[in-house]
DNA sequence: CATATAGAGTTCCCTTTTGGAACTTATTGG
DNA sequence: CCAATAAGTTCCAAAAGGGAACTCTATATG
């Protein structure tokens, strides 16, 4: 199977990789996150050859993550904004940066961290169902798939 | 820059990236989640080459995220669990789960549904700050860098 | 004995993607 | 005229991925 043929995969994390799983995207991600809507700007935060952010950025507004607008003419040039698809990605990014920040130390502290803007104290992520106020772990919920697989278990 | 340096990179997006931003990672731990532990069950549910498995497999007990346990001597055979780091992983998954639910749709329902335990209805997951129990989103939240930005030479 | 199955990989070869650097195009400013 | 800005493209070599066959240990079958 090629990477390609996931998008149409009955698994929502298949479908959701082939839009964000690729090397890189996640990283243009953080940028738009960050305020950063650049071509350049980009390039050079990420170090990424421009002919790999083209295509990136491209895949990124066909999937409805982003959306190109053009912030001059005379020539017109283009800036990348988050949709309300890309903004829906936060959670996964703060769930990413907490788990990093937890268990892919760095020499010296991290260089990005999460402050609350009320207390502006660090904050600490954790996932809770909205419907019952539980905590989100593998002993609370259960992954029920609309065709059988075998047994669990963590 | 290439994509291997990012190991090493100040900013925890970039370092948790590093380790499951690759192509494929991200299923290979969904699969450990679902209770799939061996090589062969893995490829031929993923479509994955063997070859790349194998590589996904190395790398992923090499950063600690998953750990290879011998389930019968003679011949030997490894199987491949979740360890705490890995499990660490679970709102990453169900945050991705509950995106792509919601954001790359499918014709026809999803296949894999995250019910509660205690009610046996979908979940609607939700990150909150374990400090203030206020909602997590850009409102709530912003992100502080250590450092000033990298503005490459630095 | 020969053969078949099981299961975790490896090897080989070809195609696709990525990395690096230079080039293009439109326009302003000296 | 020449340089600068900025969003891309183009070209080529290197690395990663896809597909299929093969290895290696051991059990089971005829």
């Amino acid at each position: 199977m090629k990477w390609n043929e996931l998008h149409s995969d009955a698994c929502p994390v298949a479908r959701g990789l082939s839009v964000i799983g690729d090397r890189w995207t996640m990283l243009v991600v953080r940028e738009c996150f960050l305020g950063i809507r650049r071509f350049d700007a980009m390039q050079s935060r990420l170090g990424i050859t421009r002919h790999v952010l083209a295509d990136r950025l491209r895949t990124l507004e066909a999937d409805g993550v982003l959306r190109r607008e053009a912030y001059q003419d005379r020539p017109v040039r283009y800036e990348y904004r988050l949709t309300d698809r890309g903004k829906a990605l936060y959670p996964i990014l703060v769930s990413l940066i907490d788990w990093a920040n937890a268990h892919v130390p760095l020499e010296g502290e991290s260089a990005v961290t999460l402050l609350s803007r009320s207390t502006n104290q660090p904050i600490a992520p954790m996932l809770i169902d909205r419907n019952t106020g539980e905590d989100i772990t593998t002993r609370t919920v259960r992954a029920v798939m609309n065709e059988p697989v075998p047994p669990q278990d963590g």
